[in-house]
DNA sequence: GAGGGTCTGTAACTAAGTCACCGAGACCGT
DNA sequence: ACGGTCTCGGTGACTTAGTTACAGACCCTC
């Protein structure tokens, strides 16, 4: 292991009262599992309160017709409220996280939650303003499902896909995953944004050539 | 006051340690808000939990173009969670709580709250579950908005509003923001409905004439 | 009962999703 | 290298949903 306690990733832990904190640092474990994992699922509850240390875990749902739809990713130093959720809550939920990358996780059993919970005022704050961050995100994403173009859409997922890249790899059906909509509708808008000069497709891979061409359908939605 | 006092709408507070379930009968304020009000909104923060007594909070959603949304209802017994969220997080929503009926509701201020949740393990599983319960709804409006066909959800809506009554009181403008569509749309599709006999349309009102065929569009969904 | 506002109906059009099918490229084993 | 198979991308025809624009019906108030 390097130096640094996995605990420095996490701010509002520092905080933490001394005992609590030793606690934490001992009695908790940390889980790691590859790429493509499903770390929860419908009919699969949580037994332990989760914080993601490095990777990312894509939490999607699936339509009865096949169809899907990405709801939000969870990174690295974030906990899944809807883990959390469900550990304190009795209700099931019919979403799925999968692991998009190799993943490092500290699981907090349920009894030292519930002791964290009721100890630290920090760590209450901490649990609450994931719940309050995923909730808000949530809303976002039932307004852009709702409300917003599917060209707007892609272009924005391109973007946030690519990051500081210029390119995205993901297949046309990918990307209608992430939106919620059809592999045919992709490859229509992508082909009228390569005929516009502003990306290049080849297979499985989205090579944006005029970034800011992008930006600006995405504003002047 | 009637004898019964408010905390008896809760079962969960019933299982509070006595010095707090006597605090919480004492230091907590009921306010009373008449229909229409605007229990919050975007720059509008909460400055307490609220637990609702009496009536209905309709969460919506409007996008700039001028299209709503409904993204859920808060009934008698239960708590806002947004709010809740944003009591404890520091995030801001955009979404805008009305209150769809006069409402009556006990303010707990924060510092109770957080009081609440340090010392009781029933209030945390209430204040959790009403987060998970939450939480789970909203994947299901989205996954209704993303896949499902909007005669379907129509009908589907249409049932729930008119509950045990055989009419619903809105007009079509009211049904396109509960589903998030457009006026028109829901014009149409009334007309086809009752064409095929299965409701009877009048200014601002739908009076449905055959349930079962509506909740059989819905089950073939 | 005139005039204003609200609500509903409808036609023509655009955007998005569905269905069916095909062909290009990648992969794999022999 | 060859053929078989699979995934991925492209396309046309069609259906459904949302948009634009406008007109008429109803309702309320003066």
């Amino acid at each position: 292991m390097s130096s640094k306690h996995w605990t420095d990733t996490f701010p509002p832990l520092q905080k933490l009262p001394q005992e609590i904190f030793a606690q934490l640092r001992q009695a908790t474990l940390i889980v790691e599992l590859p790429e493509g994992s499903r770390i929860f699922g419908p009919g699969q509850a949580p037994e332990s309160f989760l914080l993601l240390l490095t990777g990312t875990i894509r939490v999607q749902q699936t339509s009865e017709s096949g169809r899907e739809i990405v709801l939000y990713r969870v990174q690295a130093g974030e906990s899944c409220a809807l883990t959390t959720a469900c550990l304190m809550g009795y209700e099931e939920y019919q979403a799925e996280g999968i692991a998009e990358t190799p993943i490092r996780a500290v699981a907090i059993p349920r009894a030292l939650f519930d002791q964290l919970i009721a100890t630290s005022r920090e760590f209450r704050q901490f649990v609450f303003t994931a719940f309050s961050r995923r909730i808000t995100n949530l809303f976002r994403v039932i307004e852009e499902v709702a409300f917003e173009r599917i060209d707007v859409r892609l272009a924005q997922k391109l973007l946030e896909l690519a990051g500081a890249k210029q390119q995205v790899v993901a297949t046309h059906q990918d990307l209608a995953n992430e939106l919620g909509s059809a592999r045919e509708v992709i490859t229509r808008q992508l082909t009228e944004f390569a005929r516009r000069g502003w990306l290049r497709v080849a297979r499985g891979i989205v090579e944006i050539t005029d970034r800011p061409a992008l930006a600006r359908l995405v504003q002047r939605s």
